[in-house]
DNA sequence: ATTAGAGGTTAGTATTCGCC
DNA sequence: GGCGAATACTAACCTCTAAT
């Protein structure tokens, strides 16, 4: 049955509005009585002639997809364009329309042979004759709402289950090891699983999960890093090098309780040795007034050329709650590091990362 | 079979953050 | 500095398990 949301009304009009963008193409959106048939669950019937050759699509709409609301969709399609076709002529042609679709679920779609549309203007139309395929990135606002997964609380969420990826975890656990909230954990996980990223055992309060494709977590936190800007660094030059230079930094926070995790190379050095010689140290640090005195410990001076510690302010005291303390000194966890070193973006630093990603994550 | 309690989810709200 | 949007929390609600 349709449903005359305002939503859908401007979804449904921009989706034949682009049908008719399509050279040799007329398109309409069926009459309510059309629409009205019995024991078909549809959203939208849209009449259309490409080529000459009348089309109908039945559309389901929604507001986003991935993969796992796309093959629920996909089976309702398949069901609506069987019930219609016993009294139809037209060739039947299962379309999805949504605000925005994520590439995953694209992938799925057209392996299925079902048409989709989103508002980025992305257009597949896989009808006999008539082949049209646009692909567009996700429109801003929603690759923002998709790529958020990786920012503020939610990433220290993916962090934790990262970090017990061979376990089955609650929400509470992965509350209490992240510092998060129950509720935003919940719906973190739920996005998880919506991406198929996370496999659930039981229902209510005996309801487990666990990471089942921490891979494709990892690849796709990649993607979202690549988007973003390089770290903006305090730059700062420090008398020392090597080790000394790690213990150096170490010690000065340590002395004036300022929290702080190495990172980037020097952090991925001490975890899987690699480079002979690291001659710049990255720091996550909280920004507070110890920090300077414990600059002026170790005798840091602000510079442009010629850094040798990098300092990356974070203001979130929860950020610095999964690290690791080796042999005195804090690390950042090893996958905070490995995003660290591509957020860099130095050739040096990509190789590094391969290297350490294979070695140390193992995904 | 009933109920208490623990945990998960949803809805609404306050705060923060970015942008103009 | 003001506005709007995004974000994470509190509170309320729901679901399931297990104990009586």
């Amino acid at each position: 049955m349709p449903q005359d949301t305002k939503f859908d009304d401007a979804l449904i009009d921009a989706f034949v509005a682009a049908l008719r963008q399509v050279p040799g193409t007329a398109a309409h959106l069926a009459a309510p009585d059309v629409m009205a048939r019995p024991n078909a669950r549809f959203d939208f019937l849209v009449e259309v002639e490409i080529a000459d050759k009348p089309l109908l699509i039945v559309v389901e709409a929604k507001q986003e997809a991935f993969p796992r609301d796309v093959r629920e969709a996909v089976w309702q399609l398949e069901a609506s364009a069987k019930t219609l076709a016993a009294t139809e002529t037209r060739h039947i042609q299962p379309f999805l329309i949504a605000e925005a679709i994520s590439p995953g679920a694209r992938v799925t779609l057209r392996d299925r042979g079902v048409g989709y549309f989103d508002k980025s203007g992305s257009l597949y139309v896989p009808a006999p004759g008539a082949f049209v395929y646009v692909d567009r990135p996700q429109p801003k606002g929603k690759r923002r709402a998709l790529g958020s997964l990786f920012y503020g609380r939610k990433a220290q969420v993916l962090m934790a289950v990262f970090e017990r990826r061979a376990e089955w975890l609650s929400v509470k656990e992965v509350a209490d090891a992240s510092g998060v909230s129950p509720p935003t954990v919940s719906q973190t996980l739920t996005d998880l699983e919506r991406r198929e990223w996370m496999e659930t055992q039981g229902s209510g309060p005996a309801k487990v999960r666990r990471l089942s494709d921490a891979r494709a977590m990892v690849n796709a936190w990649v993607r979202h890093i690549s988007e973003q800007k390089p770290l903006r660094l305090r730059r700062y030059y420090v008398p020392a090098s090597g080790k000394e230079l790690v213990r150096y930094v170490a010690e000065a926070c340590q002395t004036h309780a300022v929290e702080y995790a190495v990172t980037g190379e020097a952090a991925a050095q001490i975890y899987s040795p690699y480079l002979t010689n690291i001659s710049q140290i990255i720091c996550r640090v909280r920004p507070d007034a110890d920090l300077q005195c414990a600059l002026e410990m170790m005798d840091a001076r602000p510079v442009h050329e010629g850094w040798n510690l990098g300092l990356h302010e974070v203001k979130t005291p929860e950020d610095f709650r999964n690290l690791q303390e080796i042999d005195q000194i804090r690390v950042a966890n090893p996958l905070q590091v490995y995003l660290d070193l591509l957020i860099q973006g130095s050739g040096r630093s990509k190789d590094m990362a391969e290297h350490f990603r294979h070695e140390k994550l193992g995904v």
